[in-house]
DNA sequence: ATATAATATTGCAATATTACGATATTTATT
DNA sequence: AATAAATATCGTAATATTGCAATATTATAT
């Protein structure tokens, strides 16, 4: 059994709600086009490709493996040997808590137009 | 008038489109605790706060600007002069789009358990 | 067993991020 | 004009990220 310490660099996590941590490392891994790039990707052929989205983006294969690494550690998708390959999925359960996230902030928002600046 | 070059390090922001850009920035600004801690607040006290923040958080006056003007440069937050302070607060605009992102992964991914993984 | 295909890891250079002390700027008040 | 209060900027150390070539690993097929 093996530990891992996920850490975010110099950021003092311990001082924030596990929610806002969980979200921080969500966002952080949609922080880069190529990981929203595969994110589309993934959400068009609709089912599960692994190397075909080395075709579809302008990035050597160890740099998409890199990203892909970074989307699977922060629990956005799921990986499984098929075979000779590794078949990538989309994880809806990191999505959904993204999505209720800015779900609750549009409801909270929705009858204040910039109230203040 | 003064162009504002966004850049995201290495990153080759050419290659992905424009909205997918647009979400990266957006999800970047969001990947800190301390930002997410601070889009919290903005939404809890409902009216724009500006000085608090520092009180809120455990780090420094420097750094709360510093993460104010990443989420400001995102177009997360606005800000104005207000007096001798300046008062912050949620833009919606910016979270919509990300609500609208979230809620069409959502629509697509409604009916399909974990289809391949 | 060897070769092939698919993916991961390593190593590295260039750059970005985080955090904060020191200092500057800006606005209000006296 | 001088002071105080609020915020921003600068400089810097420690660390992380991005991208890729080279190489390693893993699994299938011959």
């Amino acid at each position: 059994m093996q530990y891992y310490i996920f850490t975010m660099g110099a950021t003092k996590t311990e001082h924030y709600t596990d929610l806002q941590n969980k979200l921080a490392v969500l966002a952080k891994a949609l922080g880069h086009p190529a990981r929203i790039a595969i994110l589309d990707y993934l959400l068009k052929v609709e089912t599960c490709i692994c190397g075909d989205i080395v075709n579809e983006l302008p990035l050597a294969q160890p740099t998409i493996s890199q990203h892909l690494k970074e989307l699977k550690n922060a629990n956005l998708i799921k990986g499984s040997v098929e075979g000779n390959a590794i078949c990538y999925c989309i994880n809806e359960d990191a999505l959904n808590l993204l999505q209720n996230y800015f779900m609750m902030i549009s409801e909270k928002t929705k009858n204040k137009k910039s109230n203040c600046c």
